[in-house]
DNA sequence: GTGCGTGCAAAATCTTTGCATACGC
DNA sequence: GCGTATGCAAAGATTTTGCACGCAC
């Protein structure tokens, strides 16, 4: 019976991006990224709800390493910090299937959907070359109301 | 000779747009508007930035008023809050002949460049109507390296 | 064993709020 | 004059930092 690699897959990468800056890969900063895996790629939490939720399945975690660990994690590209003003910064798993993802936010009840679109990647793209810039990434911030809300 | 009209052009409006909420027109919010006229539709403040500028031209107003002032305006259209964490939140001009613009950043200098897309507005809005959303607004936020950082 | 990472608490930021006074209407 | 807006200072919220100890390597 084979052991299932699903929960691996990206262990093996932190571990090994962590020690080549001669870093340590420590319990507190596996739970925070296995967090964020455990969710999927839809969910965005703030420093606080990582720590709570941490707090909650009796992992010891301060507060402050959780800031420590988000900012490398985002630093690591392992998290993508948000730009959507839900009150406070906030981390998602950055998922490499969908680089240049989307968000619409419902302005009313703070719902939130993701979405994909190469016509806005190209777009971006074509605006960035025309000054000479080189893209990076993009994220298109669509405010709206939802259907529930209307 | 003709006395210029362009600087009383907003004013108008917020004074009626105040009045028609019971609320009233000080030399404070005046100031705070009129800052982000004089720079033109392409600058981005933060409210430490907005205080230290009006102090600096001899204008006397609060800190807490900012921050009061700047949630009003926003609230009444008058200004964008922005989402491109710069450090804190930041805050422009809206101008309504480029409603739906977006902002070009820097990675490693952070300077920012606006541009206007049609094609990320429709698209932007087919993505909200595929899931019954209907738009209000959309920003493209485009991470890049510009020209003198490559 | 070396030195990076953690926890804790204090500090630094950033933003909001309560209340007495000032002033637009 | 009525009631909103302001200034001030204090409180709150969020994020960072200093330092001694612990643990990954």
């Amino acid at each position: 019976m084979p052991i299932s690699r699903s929960f691996t897959r990206l262990g093996l990468p932190l571990e090994a991006g962590l020690h080549e800056d001669g870093r340590r890969l420590t319990p507190q900063r596996r739970r925070v990224l296995d967090l964020f895996e455990s969710h999927g790629s839809g969910i965005h939490l703030s420093a606080e709800e990582v720590h709570h939720q941490l707090v909650q399945s009796n992992s010891k975690v301060s507060l402050a390493t959780i800031y420590r660990t988000l900012r490398l994690l985002v630093k690591m590209g392992f998290l993508h910090e948000l730009e959507l003003s839900e009150g406070g910064h906030r981390f998602e798993l950055a998922c490499h299937d969908q680089p240049d993802h989307h968000h619409l936010v419902c302005v009313r009840c703070g719902r939130t959907e993701e979405f994909e679109s190469d016509q806005i990647l190209q777009a971006g793209r074509f605006a960035a070359e025309k000054i000479g810039f080189k893209l990076v990434e993009s994220t298109l911030n669509v405010r709206a109301i939802c259907p529930s809300c209307q």
